[in-house]
RNA sequence: GGGCGCGUAGCUCAGUGGAAGAGCACCCGGCUUACAACCGGGGGGUCGCUGGUUCGAACCCAGCCGUGCCCACCA
């Protein structure tokens, strides 16, 4: 008699989830005991901007370390998730100087102080809103060990690795040509600026006088005889090409390659700059390609950052002619402009005085943009701190290189060493208030300190403070040891660092992970931050396109999580993440993990329904089925499988297995073939001992199986599977329960192949039943041939209770005949209901199949080549498939004789 | 300009030397009391193109076509 359950017909993730949650964090799974002897497996999160919510991306990002995580805290790790926010520089200070801006107010009406104060009061109250939607993905971190880029702890590392980085000359000041935004009106590093190939125009500029002019290369990157492009007159005159007309202003020489014979004649004289009157040199710089345009460059130091290096060559004087806005400085008529309002205004001046020289040309070339703005980068002369990431830079690549950290998937290393490899020094001072303040102070005779975190800073008439924050990448660099207390040598450090493994996009690779690398291994004394970077893609929509708010396909996770549960969606997630690939999801994918959490729910309510039993030890072996045998070695193998998927970072692979061991062997197999033994039983309520015992054993097995599938997708979907298996134990929480190891005893190739031929035959007839259009109901008389041979001996009674055939009573006729490889036949008795067309088309088809198999296979071993060369195993497999085929094909073809035709 | 991928069923993707696969979508039949968020059955692909290597190629090699991404200081 099947029991009561406590279940309802369908899972309700809602009210799960949150009681499920709430359980965790109170009874202490997530949190991280440093002093235990269990080996340690950390993962720190990539911390989230303090301003942000959670979006598809970080869902996907948590999913996979949740994943890892929970694994290793069931396998008997100590676990420590480390979460955490970053306070986001730009980002936040951007927020809330827009909430001022609604006051009418700007930061400077504020001043520093009242400014920073006023971050941090919507940091209290806005802020790490993030944090509460992690809960709800279902997070396994540990809530006691939250930190936050600029708390104390992580501050005091900030100012301790600046100093250190100071004291080995590692961290400099200087005067450079940096990356300036000018609407953030901030320096950027290299990757703050985005590439893109804008379309200008080309100007080609007569400098100096008219007769001395030499023309542009016709085709622009031909280069042309020398000889002919000489003029002979005395003025001097040259002409350069440009995109930028209005740095023209800023110019202070004109700049050709040494070997150029075209201008030799030329180097070491002055032209005269049009619109300034201003003479400037010709210099001979090997920077120069004489193939390009006119082979001759205007150099402009303080606005270019080839032009700079060529203007340190040179000693050239560094003339600004642009205002941190990008307005011209430069004295004169154009004063006051924005540069891209001077642009045409200078192209069309120089067009009045005749010193454009052909015409101007449409040009697409390669424009930076600020990564946060999308404004057109500036570059900018100014005064920046650097760190010279050289020998920092080198160590990261050969942590990589020498197997010490193991880039995943491995074709990603390749990137990494292009970028460590190639790194210029990096700008990490901004000119902004929010975030870690440089520590250094200038005195009043030059002086310059950098103050330590336990130093004073210099006090007395004339000191100040630098004025720049550091860029917000320098607090996250130092991210895996900060969080652990550094520069403090806590337990938690001795036992946790190196983490384990990084998770992240493959797109922070540059930002994040290389600077990681970079600072861990400075400040750890070259131990590396991570053993493993696993490396995921970008969540795209179902046909792998970008999503963004114009496109309208921007998933949010905490909609699907409100309408299809938080397992869904990371199922959903994982399921796509293949390593370092890109991850489609759609709402669709998502409703079917939806329905996977919940046929799973009503595979367990059956269990719970009749009886399923997981407490003590499984019966002995004597005691099993073949069914029972099959199951727990299909157990055994998908045990194995998603070991070796989850030791690779294949979530897809291990999703995909566990989804079809669920779904096919465990539900549409073993569920209905023990249906039967389970009725049994009922039948023979009064004490049948025979069919008791095996309804007992099935009732192990089943709860075994389920118990064990559990515990192999608490990982992936924790919320669904901790309440079944609460359920199905009775105990508090699948959490901390031992992760399912293979029992090699259990392995059974003979029952497999018997419950495959077994799966064979029932499909066979069902095919069989469906091409009739018989309804499911209506039985048919049937003999079944061949069973034993195939091991199928015993199982007669369930194959016939599955697809409904009665035993051949008296007057049984063959009317068809199901040929079923491995030598079954099938013979039915279906006076009356058959239909002969569709029965034939059924036929042919087989005969069809057969024939071409055959073909196939005697093509094959006709090819004196094929029996010589190809290994013996793999002759037989054709041999043994031929003889199979052959069989069919004279089974189906008196099968046809008998329909009659 | 340099580098790295990818092209397999309508869609998204597995498969990387020996019989073309999955999920979703589609078609047919079913409320068979765990589940209609389900069950059973089915159709559908000269594996981008052209050559080559091999007894044998979706898989290895070359070229081509298409497509995506990353890096980049050619004015």
């Amino acid at each position: 008699m099947p029991a009561e359950t406590p279940l309802p017909a369908q899972y309700a993730p809602g009210e799960v989830e949150q009681r499920r949650y709430d359980l965790w964090v109170s009874t202490g799974q997530f949190t991280a005991i440093p002093a235990s002897d269990r080996q340690p497996y950390c993962i720190v999160i990539p911390p989230p901007n303090v301003t942000g919510s959670l979006h598809v991306g970080h869902a996907l990002d948590h999913t996979i370390q949740d994943t890892l995580v929970r694994r290793r805290r069931m396998q008997g790790f100590e676990t420590l998730w480390l979460p955490g926010t970053d306070h986001a520089g730009i980002a936040t200070q951007n927020v809330v100087e827009r909430q001022l801006a609604t006051e009418g107010l700007s930061r400077h009406d504020l001043g520093r102080e009242k400014f920073v104060e006023r971050v941090w009061q919507w940091k209290a109250e806005s802020g790490g809103a993030i944090l509460g939607q992690m809960r709800r993905l279902g997070d396994s971190v540990d809530w006691g060990r939250e930190r936050f880029t600029m708390d104390e702890g992580l501050s005091r590392a900030v100012l301790t690795i600046f100093k250190r980085l100071f004291d080995d000359g590692l961290a400099y000041r200087a005067e450079r040509i940096i990356n300036w935004c000018p609407r953030c009106l901030t320096a950027l590093s290299d990757i703050e600026v985005e590439h893109s190939d804008d379309e200008g125009e080309l100007v080609s500029i007569r400098y100096g006088d008219d007769d001395g002019a030499i023309s542009p290369v016709p085709g622009a990157s031909q280069r042309a005889p020398a000889s002919e492009e000489r003029t002979g007159g005395a003025g001097i005159g040259i002409v350069v090409a440009t995109t930028r007309a209005e740095t023209m202003l800023g110019d202070t020489a004109v700049a050709v390659h040494p070997d150029d014979d075209r201008y030799r004649h030329l180097v070491g004289k002055e032209v005269e700059l049009p619109l300034t009157g201003r003479r400037i040199p010709i210099i001979a710089d090997a920077h120069v390609d004489p193939t390009f345009g006119t082979g001759a460059v205007k150099v402009t130091p303080a606005h270019d950052p080839n032009d700079f290096e060529i203007g340190q060559r040179h000693d050239l004087p560094n003339l600004t002619i642009l205002d941190e806005r990008g307005v011209i400085t430069a004295n004169g008529p154009y004063q006051g402009l924005d540069r891209f309002e001077a642009r045409p205004a200078i192209v069309a001046a120089l067009r009045e005085h005749g010193r454009v020289v052909a015409e101007t040309r449409p040009y697409v070339h390669a424009v930076g943009h600020c990564s946060r703005c999308k404004t057109i980068i500036e570059p900018r002369l100014s005064l920046q701190w650097f760190v010279n990431t050289g020998p920092l830079a080198r160590a990261a690549g050969d942590a990589v290189r020498d197997g010490r950290v193991r880039i995943e998937p491995a074709e990603l290393a390749k990137r990494y060493f292009a970028w460590v490899d190639n790194m210029h020094d990096w700008c990490i001072s901004r000119q902004l208030w929010w975030g870690h303040r440089i520590p250094v102070w200038y005195g009043p005779n030059g002086e310059t300190v950098c103050v330590g975190p336990d130093e004073q800073p210099p006090t007395g008439e004339g000191w100040h403070q630098d004025e720049d924050v550091l860029d917000t990448w320098f607090s996250s660099a130092l991210w895996p040891f900060s969080t652990l207390g550094w520069p403090d040598e806590t337990p938690e450090l001795a036992k946790f660092y190196p983490t384990s493994v990084l998770v992240t996009g493959y797109d922070i690779l540059f930002f994040w992970v290389a600077r990681m690398m970079m600072f861990g291994l400075y400040a750890m004394g070259g131990q590396q931050p991570f053993d493993v970077v696993a490396l995921h893609g970008m969540v795209r929509d179902q046909h792998g396109k970008k999503m963004s708010k114009s496109f309208g396909n921007v998933v949010d996770p905490l909609d699907w999580i409100e309408r299809f549960g938080a397992d869904a969606t990371r199922f959903t997630l994982a399921r796509g993440a293949n390593p370092g690939s890109d991850v489609p999801v759609s709402e669709e994918w998502c409703q079917g993990s939806r329905n996977f959490c919940n046929k799973l729910w009503n595979a367990t309510r059956f269990a719970l329904m009749n009886g399923a039993t997981v407490s003590g030890r499984l019966p002995g072996r004597k005691q099993f089925s073949t069914i029972d045998r099959w199951i727990l070695s299909r157990l055994q193998q998908v045990t194995a499988e998603v070991d070796e998927y989850f030791d690779a970072f294949e979530f897809a692979k291990v999703c995909d297995t566990l989804y079809h061991f669920a779904w096919d062997d465990v539900c549409d197999w073993y569920v209905e073939l023990a249906k039967p033994v389970l009725a049994a039983a009922g039948d023979a309520a009064t004490g049948d001992g025979a069919a008791g015992d095996a309804a007992a054993t099935t009732r192990r097995v089943l709860g075994h199986v389920l118990d064990q599938l559990l515990r192999l997708l608490h990982p992936i979907i924790p919320f669904v599977t901790d309440e079944l298996w609460s359920g199905l134990t009775g105990k508090k929480t699948v959490a901390r329960a031992p992760w399912p190891t293979v029992n090699k005893s259990y392995v059974d190739e003979r029952a497999e192949a018997t419950v495959v031929a077994l799966q064979q035959v029932v499909t066979e007839v069902r095919r069989f039943r469906s091409d009739q259009g018989l309804r499911p109901g209506q039985r048919v008389a049937a003999r079944l041939i061949g069973l034993p041979a195939v091991g199928l001996d015993q199982h007669e009674p369930l194959i016939r209770s599955l697809v409904r055939l009665d035993e051949p009573g008296t007057g049984f006729a063959a009317t068809a005949s199901l040929a079923i490889a491995g030598g079954v036949d099938v013979e039915l008795d279906t006076r009356g209901v058959i239909d002969v067309a569709a029965e034939r088309a059924r036929l042919e088809k087989d005969r069809g199949a057969a024939e071409k198999e055959i073909a196939g296979c005697r093509a094959k071993l006709d090819t004196p080549a094929f029996a010589d060369k190809a290994p013996a195993d793999v002759v037989a497999k054709v041999r043994e498939r031929l003889a199979a085929a052959e069989a069919d094909l004279a089974r189906v073809s008196a099968s046809l004789a008998a329909l009659g035709v």
